[in-house]
DNA sequence: TGTGAAATCGATCCTTA
DNA sequence: TAAGGATCGATTTCACA
């Protein structure tokens, strides 16, 4: 696991086109990667086993769902023991409008990316998480104004190149 | 746009149920919201018209596909004027490492998410960035060392809410 | 907007190479 | 691993409510 190894021409052309279309159907997929159908199912199966593709997700428009506001969230916790990063991250979870979190190396320990609807919802949910004894000790927080580049997935190049 | 006064419960349910499992048949579909096949699908092609669905997207795990190195990235620039800011979009679209871009009020001006396959790489393309006449000021890296929530989707309510 | 029927097209399995 | 063919299921369109 995380490795590419086993992965050929072939195969990083179907993570290429299912990363930009995932509906494509199994043989539209076949045809552009000029394979057989029941050979190219196979190899998307085989890849989904292998846990490299890791789900498909139909991407909408923020806005259009109860979103007012999309925030990146820098979180510093007050200490760093196993103990207090698992106590941190019990909330991530239970909190929806918490739609991504990573731990970070730096100067941060988390970036979190939260949904909410307005403002007032965002006060309420940040009192929340600075009141609420998780051990956050800071909270520093940007407003998406527009993106200049949306996510649609990762370069993956024709070959593995280590440099 | 950018509002949802025309979703109705069906249509949440859809989008719910796409943004989790893209690759789910119409028929599937269907039935788990239990509307005709064919009333469903006209719904999809409405939301995907309306843009309320912008695409559909394999989620690949980035470590098998050359990537070593996950960064967010922060960035200040040095003058805040529209063409300073145009300037630097066209960087982001020009670089394909750089598979995020947002544009955020607060401290910074945007927040980068890149992908990189080592250390050195991040050294080169970060030299590139600072020293190539694109008015960037500061640049603040973290590394991703794991991802307690990955992105999946919005929470989609059952029903409008504005509050 | 939704349903149901009909025709076409696609997914999937199995056999053979 | 790949291709080809058979079978079964899904997509899509259309007439009608």
């Amino acid at each position: 696991m995380a490795n590419d190894y086993s992965l050929d021409r072939i195969d990083r052309k179907i993570l290429r086109h299912l990363q930009d279309e995932a509906r494509l159907t199994n043989q539209a997929l076949a045809s552009r990667i000029a394979l057989s159908p029941s050979a190219c199912l196979a190899r998307v199966r085989r890849l989904e086993a292998l846990g490299i593709i890791q789900g498909y997700h139909a991407r909408l428009d923020p806005f259009c769902v109860d979103v007012g506001l999309v925030l990146f969230v820098e979180i510093t916790l007050e200490g760093r023991a196993p103990d207090e990063q698992a106590r941190f991250e019990g909330v991530l979870s239970a909190t929806p409008e918490i739609v991504e979190a990573s731990h970070v190396s730096g100067r941060i320990d988390y970036l979190l990316k939260i949904v909410v609807r307005n403002m007032q919802h965002w006060t309420e949910l940040r009192e929340a998480l600075v009141g609420g004894d998780y051990g956050v000790g800071s909270v520093t927080t940007h407003v998406l104004m527009d993106k200049p580049k949306v996510f649609k997935g990762y370069p993956v190049a024709e070959r593995h190149a280590d440099r």
